[in-house]
DNA sequence: CATGCTATTGCAAGAAGTTGCAATAAGGAA
DNA sequence: TTCCTTATTGCAACTTCTTGCAATAGCATG
């Protein structure tokens, strides 16, 4: 059990606390692994803690997000999903068939680094998601 | 008047139809310029056109973003805004200010090859929202 | 210019996501 | 262990976005 209360520490050290909540949506997004939209992890976690609010689920999901232990991506059409944070990656979708593959940060590097000499700016979000054809689509 | 106009041909080549809905709702963006959120599209284009839905300024703007009459961004968590197609082009967030900057798609060329070469999709959307820091927030 | 096909709209109901505020409960300190 | 501070949650009301379906209106054709 509980990957989740390797979290503990991280968010303490920050003036967070960990929460009952907070770890049912943390074991749902580990124990899941893919994407997953607010809605699906609150039906999942529900089954752990049935008086969790779908408030509380959007908002922890924010949360989680912006302190790097989830990561949001937009899938489709402007809608946010979510999964647990690992390596560092990024997808390509197929805007015919949905076909999903992952895309390695390396393949991004030079362009992140000629973006951010370019701009001045510090680019610290990671996660893009590309639309296109997949080979059999196209 | 009516740059609108321009569009008919566009669309009637591939079987749609020039409504006052859609011409009010270019000709917004067209006048605006930089990015609206569909209520504020909603809200500008009912000046001319009173009874105009908010049903149809959302379908009208995923109709347009899907043949090129306007893009679509995602802007900060998930939200989607639209502006009238012109030069490709992407956007860099501040995360902590907001200050938005364009990036020239010519950056991200040699990017995009390495990414369609190592994957076999054909890349068609091409806008994408990067966030960071600005210099100023650092 | 009248007709017919069907793309497009408006309506109404519903799903998804957000916000303010008072009540609750982590977890540090006494 | 108990107390206290305040981060976090739940509730309720609200805004934003989506969907199905019947009514409307572009526009090609005769």
């Amino acid at each position: 059990m509980s990957v989740t209360l390797d979290y503990v520490p991280q968010l303490r050290a920050r003036g967070y606390r960990m929460t009952s909540q907070r770890m049912a949506i943390l074991r749902v997004l580990h124990h899941f692994g893919g994407h997953l939209s607010p809605t699906q992890v609150y039906e999942q976690a529900r089954k752990q803690l049935p008086n969790l609010t779908e408030t509380t689920v959007y908002r922890t999901l924010e949360f989680l997000a912006e302190h790097g232990l989830a990561r949001s991506a937009h899938m489709g059409n402007g809608h946010l999903v979510y999964e647990i944070a690992q390596h560092e990656h990024h997808h390509l979708i197929c805007r015919n068939c949905g076909n999903t593959v992952e895309v390695k940060h390396s393949l991004l590097k030079t362009m992140y680094q000629k973006l951010e000499s370019s701009s001045g700016y510090k680019l610290t979000d990671s996660h893009l998601t590309f639309f296109g054809l997949c080979s059999d689509c196209k």
